[in-house]
DNA sequence: TCAATTCGTCAGGCAGCTTGACGATATTTG
DNA sequence: CAAATATCGTCAAGCTGCCTGACGAATTGA
């Protein structure tokens, strides 16, 4: 599929641009879910593990949450639900708007965020080794050119 | 999270090499999907889709497809029931072997393949133009040596 | 030859989202 | 200021995409 590849007419070859993308971040995945399962985060693996990356040291409003996540506010609702009975975080009143709720990590929750802060320097200190540190540098900042130059992507819901 | 960012101990930060892998695999699914629906194959949008990478110009054993895709024969058979209902695909008798069937593309399945196709070297060259021709080809074999130099990934199930 | 394995299939279950509807609060408008 | 409208979180129900379990038919191995 590639353009420059002789194969170019070979019937939906499975190599291309996309396909390479998308098993590396499998690649960075797997390892990621593997190291928080062996520092027994074995929740990380679920659903609810994808609510948070979105949450500060501060906490955020549920609603923003929704926006961030481009997810219904009822599957935050639920997602949410799963990580307060789980005791990462908890809900607490917006004092600006009685509406609303800010979720914030409890005790435990920040633990996790550091435990889970250490394994993903880890796994790019490997992919760093992998590379090489120039190398690593390079397709650091490619991807990054590759994703600001998408007019699609960057506004949330 | 970039180990070489000054900001390395900022609390969950939301970018590192594994976010930005698949915030670039994102941009390409995206467009994608975006192109197949613009040329009329809404259903590709739909899990059912997963399959269509794996099934060559000969067609491929439905045994064989639930050890490439790495879903239980169960999901495999799902998958593969909902694009014969959709006219894609169609299942042989493997003369082979009479316990097994081969799953291939109907005329109007190839016809797909061939747009789908079309839309990814589309893609290809955009990127291209974007990052440039000798930039997007170092991207194209840093993710080779970074999916290669994985142990866990080369074995399916 | 006959036990174990593989292949596809049918059935049922669970997770992770969805749409719909609703009370409580905030914001906008006449 | 009062009333209409929008926003926030919640409860309920449904759908999709995967899973495990069980089975008959065909193949393979001892």
């Amino acid at each position: 599929m590639h353009v420059t590849d002789d194969k170019n007419t070979e019937f939906g070859a499975l190599d291309h641009i996309g396909w390479r993308l998308w098993q590396a971040a499998q690649v960075w995945k797997i390892r990621f879910t593997e190291g928080m399962l062996a520092e027994g985060y074995g929740w990380y693996a679920e659903a609810r593990s994808s609510v948070v990356p979105y949450i500060g040291p501060d906490g955020i409003r549920q609603s923003e949450l929704v926006r961030r996540m481009g997810l219904t506010k009822q599957a935050v609702q639920q997602l949410v639900d799963d990580l307060v009975k789980a005791g990462i975080v908890e809900r607490i009143p917006d004092p600006d708007d009685r509406r609303g709720k800010i979720v914030r990590f409890t005790s435990a929750g920040i633990a996790a965020q550091r435990d889970a802060d250490k394994i993903k320097v880890r796994i790019e200190t490997e992919m760093r080794e992998t590379l090489g540190a120039e190398d690593f540098d390079r397709l650091y900042a490619l991807l990054r050119r590759l994703i600001d130059a998408d007019e699609s992507n960057p506004g949330p819901r």
